[in-house]
DNA sequence: GAAATTAATGTAAGCGCTTACAGTTTTCGG
DNA sequence: CCGAAAACTGTAAGCGCTTACATTAATTTC
C-alpha cells in the first residue's frame, strides 16, 4: 500500500539523462563497477558486466561528457588545423583522418587558419581549450612559441603534409623538394628553358617553400641559372592562377612552361591559357601538384605529383592515437610520391 | 625567516595548468568572481574585472574545458555530420559553418556518415555524447526514432541542403525540386527528347529523390511522358559517373542529353563521352548540380545549378548559435539557387 | 534620514565521473 | 586445510568550474 504521493512515477521524476548512479542503483552495485565496466571491461567479473552492461543498454546511459573529461583529464577528442577545406586538398586527408579516428573511438575537432599563421595559433589556443587531447597540423612553418607552448603543456602533435627526419617534431608527410624536384626534371628533360614557377607565397609556407627551392634544384642539374626561373607568388586558388597566368602569357618571350605549386593553381592557369586562345600543352605546357581530382578532368590532363592524402590522412591519426595511449614516441613516416606524367606537359614548341 | 622546508618554489610546486583557484587567489577575490568575469563581464565592478583579468593573462589561465562543461552544461562545441568531406560539394559549406562558429567562439566537431544512415545515426549519439550542444545535418532522410532522440534530448539541429517550409525540423536550403526542374526545363527547351538521367541512389537521399522529381517535372512540362526518361542510380563518384556515362553511349538509340545529380557525376560523364570519342555537347550534352570549382575547369563548362554553400553553410552556424543563446526558434530559410547555362548544353545533333 | 533597492562580492553546493585505496572473496600451492 | 596471492567490488575523495543564495556596501526613495 504505497502511497502514490511517495512512490511518483519515475518517468515524471527523471527527466533528465540517466546517471552513473541511476545505472548503478539499478544493476545493484557501485559506481566505481559501472565505469569500470566501461573503462575496463576485463576488471570486472563476468556475471556482474553483463548485468551492468544489459541496465546501460536499457536506461539508454551514455556518460557524461564533461565529467568524464574532468575526472579523466582525457576527452578522447582529436582536433586539426588545416589551411582550408574548401578544396579537395586538404578536405580529403582530413575525411581520411577523421575516419581512422572513428575507428579507435576518437573524434574530429576541426578548424581553419585560411593560410594565417596568427589565426593558426589562435585555433591552436582554442583547440586545446576545448579538450583537444591531440593535434594535426599543417607543415613545419609556425613561431618557435607555438611549438613551446604545446610542448610545455605535453600537447601531442603531428605535422603533417611535410617531412623532415631532423625536425624534434613528429611529421607524417613527403619531401615537397624532392617530389617537385622529379617533376621539374621531366619539364627541363624536354628543353623547356623559360620556365615559370607559379607558388603561393612563399614567406611563411614551408611546403612552398621547398617545392620551389625543388624546381631551382632541378634547373640547377638541367644546367639551367635558377635565377632565370620567372617566380610569380599569390595565394592558392584558381582565379590567382588565371589572373597570374594571363599576365605572364603576357611576357615577352613567353614562358613554354609554368610549374605550379598546386593543382588547383594550374586548373586556373590553363583555363587563363585557353581564354587567351594559346594551346596547352602546343604553347605552353602547365603542371600541378597534389593529383587531386580535378588533375583528371581538365583537358589536357595535368601533369602533375600524385600526394597520398589519405594514407596520410591515415597515419597521423595512428600516430596520435599510439602516442595518446601507449605513450610511445613513432618515429617520422615518409610517403612517396609518384610523377603523373599527363598531357599538360609536353615540349617547347620553339 | 620562512622555513624554505615550508615555502617551496612555486613553479616546483605548480607543474599543472593554473586553475580558477590560482588566479582568485592571485587577484584576491573569490572563484565566482573570477568565473563572473569571464562569463559575465558586465555583473563585475569594473577595477575588479580589470584586475582579474590582468592575473589571468599573466597566469595565461585558460578554463578547464570538462569542469566547465560539467558545471554550465554546456561545451559550445557545435556537431556537423555530412556524407563526405572528400570533394568540395559539402567542404566549402563547412568551412563557412566552421568560419561563423568561430566568429562566435564556438568550435566545429565533424563527422562524416559516408552516405551511410547507419552511419549517420551513430556518429549523431556520437557527437551528442561528446557534448555537442547543436547539430548540423544533411537533409530529411532519417529514422524517425532518430529525430525524435535529438527531439526528446532537446538537442537543437537543423537540416542543410534542403527545405521544406512544412517539416518541423529547423531547415537551411534550397528547394532541391525546382531548382534541377528550372535547369532540366533548358535542356528539353533546346529540343533533347532523348534524355538520360545519372542520380545518386534515391532510397535514402531526399536531396537526388527531389532532384529526380525536378527532371520529370519539366519533363512533363514539356510535354513528355516522364516514364521515358532513362534513369541511372549510382553512387556520387568521378568513376561512377564516367562508368555509367559509359553503359549510357552504349545505347542505341543513344541519350542525347545526360542530366547529372551533381557536378562530380558530370566531370565522369564527360570524361567518359570523350574517352569514347564522343563530342560534348556535339554528339551529347551533359548538365551537373552545385557549381563547384570543377564546373568551371571542366571542357566544356559546365552548364550546371549553382548552389550558394557558403551563404547556406553561415547561415545554419547563425541560427543554431540563436537558438543556444536566445532560446529562439528561426524560421527555415529558403535560399536561391541559379541554373548556369554554359558550354556543356547544346541542341541535340539530330 | 530610515527603509527599500540595487550593485558587487563571497560562500559553498554540487555537476557526473574516475580511480586510489581498502575491504571481501576466491583460488591455489603445499 | 591454511595462508598468501589474486580477483572483485565498494568507499569516498576529488577533478575545476558555475551559480543559487547570502552578505555587505552603495544608492535611491519618500
Amino acid at each position: 500500500m504505497a502511497d502514490p504521493e511517495f512512490q511518483p512515477d519515475p518517468a515524471v521524476v527523471k527527466r533528465s539523462a540517466p546517471t552513473v548512479e541511476d545505472v548503478a542503483r539499478a544493476a545493484g552495485v557501485s559506481t566505481a563497477t559501472v565505469s569500470r565496466c566501461l573503462n575496463m571491461p576485463a576488471k570486472v567479473g563476468e556475471a556482474t558486466r553483463t548485468r551492468v552492461l544489459k541496465v546501460v543498454a536499457e536506461l539508454g546511459y551514455s556518460p557524461n561528457f564533461g565529467a568524464r573529461a574532468l575526472a579523466a583529464k582525457r576527452t578522447r577528442t582529436i582536433g586539426a588545423i588545416v589551411p582550408t577545406m574548401e578544396n579537395a586538398i586538404f578536405a580529403r586527408g582530413l575525411q581520411a583522418f577523421q575516419e581512422e579516428l572513428g575507428l579507435h573511438g576518437y573524434t574530429l575537432l576541426v578548424a581553419s587558419s585560411s593560410y594565417s599563421p596568427e589565426r593558426e595559433a589562435d585555433q591552436i589556443r582554442t583547440l586545446v581549450a576545448r579538450g583537444a587531447d591531440a593535434l594535426l597540423l599543417i607543415g613545419f612553418d609556425r613561431a618557435p612559441a607555438i611549438t613551446e607552448w604545446l610542448e610545455a603543456r605535453a600537447v601531442p602533435h603531428v605535422i603533417a603534409w611535410a617531412y623532415d627526419a631532423d625536425a624534434k617534431a613528429l611529421s607524417v608527410g613527403f619531401d615537397n623538394r624532392e617530389a617537385m624536384r622529379a617533376l621539374a626534371s621531366e619539364v627541363f628533360a624536354r628543353g623547356h628553358r623559360r620556365v615559370a614557377v607559379l607558388t603561393a607565397p612563399i614567406a611563411q609556407n614551408d611546403r612552398a617553400r621547398e617545392r620551389l627551392a625543388g624546381v631551382r634544384a632541378a634547373a640547377a642539374e638541367a644546367g639551367l641559372d635558377p635565377d632565370t626561373l620567372r617566380v610569380v607568388e599569390t595565394p592558392y586558388s584558381f582565379d590567382n592562377g588565371a589572373a597570374q597566368m594571363d599576365l605572364l602569357m603576357g611576357d615577352t618571350p613567353r614562358p613554354t612552361a609554368v610549374i605550379c605549386g598546386n593543382d588547383i593553381l594550374a586548373a586556373g592557369a590553363i583555363a587563363a591559357a585557353r581564354a587567351k586562345g594559346l594551346r596547352v600543352p602546343g604553347d605552353v605546357s602547365v603542371t600541378g601538384f597534389d593529383d587531386i581530382e580535378i588533375a583528371r578532368v581538365l583537358d589536357p590532363l595535368l601533369t602533375t605529383v600524385h600526394v597520398p592524402h589519405r594514407d596520410m590522412g591515415r597515419a597521423c591519426a595512428r600516430d596520435l592515437i599510439d602516442i595518446l595511449e601507449n605513450g610511445t614516441h613513432p618515429a617520422s613516416t615518409e610517403l612517396r610520391t609518384e610523377v603523373m606524367l599527363r598531357g599538360s606537359l609536353g615540349p617547347p614548341a620553339d
